[in-house]
DNA sequence: GATTCGTGGTA
DNA sequence: TTACCAAGAAT
C-alpha cells in the first residue's frame, strides 16, 4: 500500500480545511485520518495525570498549566498535589500572601509564575466570582496566561475548540506536515494557520485532538530520540518520508546558566524560601561572591515583587 | 523579534 | 563535562 502524503510545506497557499483536504488511498479526508489515528493512539497511551482526571476541575487544569510552563511533568506532580490540597479553589489562594505562593512553588523554577498564578487567583476572585473564566479572551487577560495557556485551559477544562500550540504540537506538525525536524524558534503565523486548518470541526473532537497531539509530542515524537516505530502516523509523516533530514539553519539558542543573574536570583530566593523570619542582608551576601551582580540580582527580585525589602537591611518573601 | 526568567535530568 | 531540553509569558 502506498503511504499517503500530507500537503507539502512549500505550498504558498494555506492548506485546505481538515474536512475538505487531500484524501488518503481509501478516500478518507487526510485531516480526519490524522485525528482518528492520533486520538486512537491517545486512547490507549495517555498518561494518567491528576489534572486530566474528571475531578480536577478548571482550577486544577489552570494550576497545572502554570506549573508546566517550561517545567517537566515529573517535577510538577508532587507540587501540584500540594497546591490543590492546600488551595482547592482560586479564592483559597487569593487570600494568601503572595510570598506563600512563592514559597510553595519550591524549586519548580521561574518563580514569577507563582506570583502570576496568585495574581490570577485574585483576579478570578474579584472579577469572575471565584470561578475560572470560560472565555478565551477572559483567560488571556489574566496574569501569566498567554496564547498557549488560554487555549489549553479553554480546551482541556471546558472542552472548547482551540488550536493549542505548545512546543510538542509544534514539533509534531513540523515533522508530520511540514517535513522538518524542528519548528522555528518562535511561533509563526504559518504555524497558527496550519494548526487552525487541522483543527477538527467538532468541538469535542478538537479538544481531544489537542490533548492527543500534545501527548504524542511528549511521549513519541520527542525532540531527541524520537520513537517513530510506535508513532500512529509514521506512515504519512513528511519528515520521516523525506529521510529525516537534520535541522538546518542556525542552532537553537542554548541557555547557559552558570554565572548568570538567573543563577544568583535562584540562590537568593532559595534562602528566602527556607526562612520564616526576615533575613539580614549579610546572610544573602553569602550566596554569591561578586557584589555588583549580587546587588543587581536582589534589586531585580525586589522589582519583580518576589522579594520585599524591610527597614534595617532585612528581606523576606512578599506579604502584599 | 530578541531577551530574560530557574531548575534539574539526561546523553 | 558541556549542551540540550522541559505543556511559555512578558517586555
Amino acid at each position: 500500500m502506498t503511504a499517503p502524503t500530507l500537503p507539502p510545506h512549500s505550498s504558498p497557499t494555506a492548506p485546505a480545511p481538515a474536512t475538505d483536504g487531500p484524501a488518503d488511498a481509501s478516500g478518507v479526508p487526510l485531516g480526519e485520518t490524522l485525528h482518528t489515528q492520533v486520538i486512537t493512539w491517545f486512547d490507549g497511551n495517555a498518561r494518567d495525570l491528576p489534572w486530566r482526571r474528571a475531578d480536577a476541575g478548571a482550577w486544577g487544569v489552570m494550576v497545572s498549566e502554570f506549573m508546566l510552563q517550561q517545567t517537566p511533568v515529573n517535577r510538577v506532580l508532587p507540587v501540584y498535589e500540594q497546591w490543590l490540597a492546600r488551595w482547592p479553589r482560586p479564592a483559597d489562594l487569593a487570600k494568601e500572601a503572595p510570598g506563600e505562593a512563592v514559597r510553595a512553588w519550591g524549586r519548580l523554577g521561574y518563580p514569577r509564575r507563582a506570583l502570576r498564578l496568585h495574581g490570577a487567583a485574585v483576579a478570578i476572585t474579584e472579577r469572575h466570582g471565584g470561578d475560572v473564566p470560560t472565555e478565551h479572551a477572559q483567560l488571556l487577560a489574566l496574569p501569566g496566561i498567554g496564547e498557549y495557556t488560554a487555549a489549553a485551559v479553554a480546551s482541556f477544562a471546558y472542552g472548547q475548540r482551540h488550536a493549542v500550540l505548545d512546543t510538542n504540537v509544534r514539533r509534531v506538525l513540523a515533522r508530520a506536515v511540514t517535513g522538518v525536524q524542528y519548528p522555528p524558534n518562535a511561533t509563526t503565523a504559518a504555524e497558527r494557520r496550519l494548526a487552525r486548518t487541522l483543527l477538527p470541526e467538532e468541538e469535542e473532537t478538537a479538544a481531544r485532538w489537542a490533548a492527543a497531539s500534545m501527548e504524542l509530542g511528549a511521549l513519541v515524537c520527542t525532540a531527541k530520540n524520537e520513537s517513530c516505530h510506535q508513532c500512529p502516523i509514521s506512515g504519512h509523516c513528511a519528515w520521516r518520508l523525506a529521510g529525516k533530514p537534520a535541522h538546518d539553519g542556525p542552532p537553537r539558542r542554548g541557555q547557559t546558566y552558570a554565572g548568570t543573574d538567573r543563577q544568583v536570583r535562584g540562590k537568593l530566593l532559595a534562602v528566602l524560601r527556607e526562612a520564616h523570619t526576615p533575613v539580614p542582608q549579610a546572610m544573602l551576601d553569602r550566596v554569591w561572591h561578586e557584589p555588583v551582580q549580587r546587588a543587581r540580582a536582589l534589586d531585580g527580585l525586589v522589582a519583580d515583587g518576589l522579594v520585599e525589602p524591610l527597614p534595617g537591611a532585612l528581606y523576606r518573601l512578599p506579604l502584599t
